[in-house]
DNA sequence: AAATTTAATATGTATGAACATATGAACAAT
DNA sequence: ATTGTTCATATGTTCATACATATTAAATTT
């Protein structure tokens, strides 16, 4: 790939660097730790200032993208799949894994949620809900087993297109921002269910994850439990400290 | 308060300038949108090129502390309502639960690490480091097992107190602030080490969580695995999307 | 051959200068 | 009072230069 800058766009010099980074980022070239030009070499064969050429790594090693190394040069770094500053939803998550999603079954129905998902929404006495059960995975095997409730103050009826990506049906068809996540992640044993589900062993390790969801006012909208088999994904999140 | 910069500190200029933005940050007089001093002036008060205080608030626009707008100026940008922006030590975790922690062995030893940990460090051969593993619980129970590897380049010698924080130690010891965690949880199941140390039996569910800790400088200075019975914690994080 | 020293390489830091352009305030015209 | 123009202000972009320092490779010494 030639490896261009065009100094007479409207964009500048620095995004354009950005852009051109990224790609390289994905190139097979630099790929397994390998070392990509060096700055003075890049710049000059781009045209373009040290300096300028940095402004783009800087912001590709701020989003953890590109580890550059004093004395050594830089690589692409080992991808980080979340930053806890944007939850997201289990489509794009896999999305940004390159996994392709299968839904395997998708059942909806009325029923009395736990106590925990009541309290949750606010009701004292046992109230139906929208209940969906969904197990996806990959092409080649189902590896999630998942459990959403729905705030029955949204107005969902359980006709709707739950092929679409759920936050995007909720604020398209709703009104209804999904803003903030609260998750909580235990390991569990597989009961039988699961074990059935998922087509492992009772008593199998499961990475348990739980979901409280709400929009922007702090109103909970959704309620969601995922039960990973133990082997199909890792939860990554990088944070700092003060 | 006195905006200072010491240009003899062996600690770079914008590293400085960026500490005292982040302090700027917490100022009553820059809450609620009001402008901070502009570039120009700032960098001159401070004795500093205007491009080097601009790699400092480069860095914390990226993170979504400042907001610049060309032709008006800076403010400190809306709080992002975010716990998993600070990670916790163990122990700071457990002490936010509620939970009193009980040190129920310590062994230290120089060993080879795994691949992994070689590669995290930066060594491409096989070099011994220090080893810390501990069992820690409350005082009813054991419930997770710790491995620890650091830096070599730290200068750990093994006879540090290591009863004390450990991030304090390495702090006020050694000079390197553990800043940021990259985190990767999974669920696994319990061998027959891990079954004897938790007391549990082989096989029964694991949350098993990794950490690359890094300086401010972005070098890894610790790695540690967490081994946690699964019904002794819950793995909490809150956090908001675009 | 192994250890040490030196040299080369690559990123990290910092500066000053020059110019571009978005924004908001002030002023003029209607 | 409203709209349009001009000017001042503040950040955005780009460059060239110089030096610092971590890392690796090469050369030298033991």
């Amino acid at each position: 790939m030639k490896l261009k800058i065009d100094h007479h766009s409207s964009i500048p010099l620095h995004l354009q660097a950005e852009e051109l980074l990224r790609k390289m980022i994905k190139m097979p070239d630099y790929q397994a730790g390998k070392l990509f030009p060096n700055e003075v070499n890049l710049s000059s064969q781009l045209g373009i200032s040290r300096n300028t050429l940095r402004q783009a790594t800087n912001k590709l090693v701020h989003e953890g993208l590109l580890l550059r190394k004093k004395g050594v040069g830089t690589v692409v770094s080992k991808p980080v799949d979340s930053k806890a500053k944007n939850w997201m939803s289990f489509s794009q998550e896999m999305k940004s894994k390159g996994i392709e999603i299968v839904n395997y079954t998708t059942e909806l129905s009325w029923a009395i949620p736990p106590m925990e998902v009541l309290n949750f929404f606010g009701y004292e006495k046992k109230v139906k809900m929208l209940k969906m059960e969904r197990v996806r995975g990959d092409k080649k095997n189902q590896f999630v087993y998942f459990i959403s409730y729905f705030n029955p103050k949204l107005g969902l009826r359980g006709d709707e297109d739950f092929n679409r990506p759920l936050y995007e049906l909720l604020e398209n068809d709703f009104s209804v921002v999904a803003k903030v996540s609260k998750e909580e992640i235990t390991a569990v044993a597989a009961d039988s269910t699961l074990a059935e589900l998922l087509k492992i062993k009772e008593g199998d390790p499961i990475l348990k994850r739980k979901r409280f969801v709400f929009d922007p006012g702090r109103r909970p909208i959704e309620y969601n439990v995922g039960y990973y088999k133990s082997d199909s994904i890792v939860y990554s999140v990088e944070s700092e400290r003060d």
